[in-house]
DNA sequence: ATTATCTATAGATCTATAGATAATGC
DNA sequence: ATTATCTATAGATCTATAGATAATGC
């Protein structure tokens, strides 16, 4: 992930999973799809592990569901081999219709931020403040990680930060926000 | 750039400059150091605009300076031709001593506003949260523009919700917000 | 038979250099 | 002479297909 798509060869590709060049058709049909595939599965992993911190949001408050929604999620991020993140950010990634169920899958990953954010924000913030919404600006805010990554940037405070920033994006005071910090560690923790 | 670096060709790059493929070497000596100069003076642009608007804050409260500097440079990203911001994006620049210069810029770009920011927080935020500061996270937030015009979806607020979500970062109340948000586009109106 | 790999390669690029050509400046 | 372009092309890829080969399952 570090020459982009084009700047990325099937060979690379192959010998990254021990295979040769060619060998890489037989389980994909085009190096597009390979792509495809990648985003897809990255992403889908992302929602789904964002569903269950929803669901079990009952049992603790709404900052502390959103501050465990950003912390685990960017775990993830930092935790995915070769950064794949940064592959949401490459300039090829468009309308193409190869990457629709992509596109999808990204729209459900910003709702449930959106969803619990605005829980997080109560009338804080204004629910429809336009273009773009608040999940989309929390999302942006999380994947900023990537970026980070990529230039070795990813300290141990680093998580910490940009999570305790998205509640701040939701206009949550900062005692509050380190009262969610602690709670929502500790719940993750658990897990 | 909407193929990226290795996908985007030194014959689409000349066409779009009215040349043959061949004739770009005259000014470049090699690709690479094509998107080393378009890095190099996109941020700098942005640089020296930030730092008129820093340099005009004596006059305006600092949370009207950061929103002016934020609307100026999201204008900019948005008013560049190809969506020239995609490139910051990039997994290809990074070590690579050909994109120091760029760099560095970008250094001077993240301590403007992280002073300006840092103004406008006063106590609010602590000083060093660690890495990322605040500066990192008012750019990445800033930026966050090219990948909403990738996708086509720069509306007419997305500029101002963002530029709100800025100051939000600092913990500046929503009331304050709203004041500077037309403090700040009467004085930008005046350049 | 099916599955998963491999080697070899066709065909299509893409970058960068060589050298010609025209226009302008001394 | 210098500047800025052009055509032509060498040399190096890169994707994807064809067809062989080995291992496993019925």
């Amino acid at each position: 992930m570090s020459r982009g798509y084009a700047g990325t060869t099937t060979r690379e590709i192959a010998e990254g999973a021990g295979l040769r060049q060619a060998s890489i058709y037989y389980h994909f049909g085009s190096k597009e799809e390979i792509l495809a595939v990648l985003l897809e599965r990255s992403v889908q992993d992302r929602v789904e592990q964002a569903g269950k911190i929803e669901a079990g949001m009952g049992s603790v408050t709404p900052d502390v569901g959103l501050y465990a929604l950003a912390v685990s999620d960017m775990s993830a991020l930092v935790a995915m081999p070769y950064n794949i993140g940064m592959l949401y950010r490459l300039p090829d990634v468009i309308a193409s219709p190869v990457y629709e169920r992509y596109g999808h899958l990204r729209d459900d990953l910003v709702a449930g931020y959106g969803r619990v954010a605005q829980r997080a924000a109560g009338e804080r913030v204004s629910a429809n403040s336009g273009e773009p919404g608040l999940g989309e600006l929390l999302v942006q805010m999380v994947e900023s990680v990537v970026s980070l990554r990529r230039d070795d940037r990813v300290g141990s405070t680093t998580v910490a930060t940009i999570a305790s920033a998205c509640l701040r994006l939701c206009g949550i005071a900062e005692d509050a926000i380190e009262h969610a910090r602690e709670a929502a560690l500790t719940a993750l923790a658990r897990t």
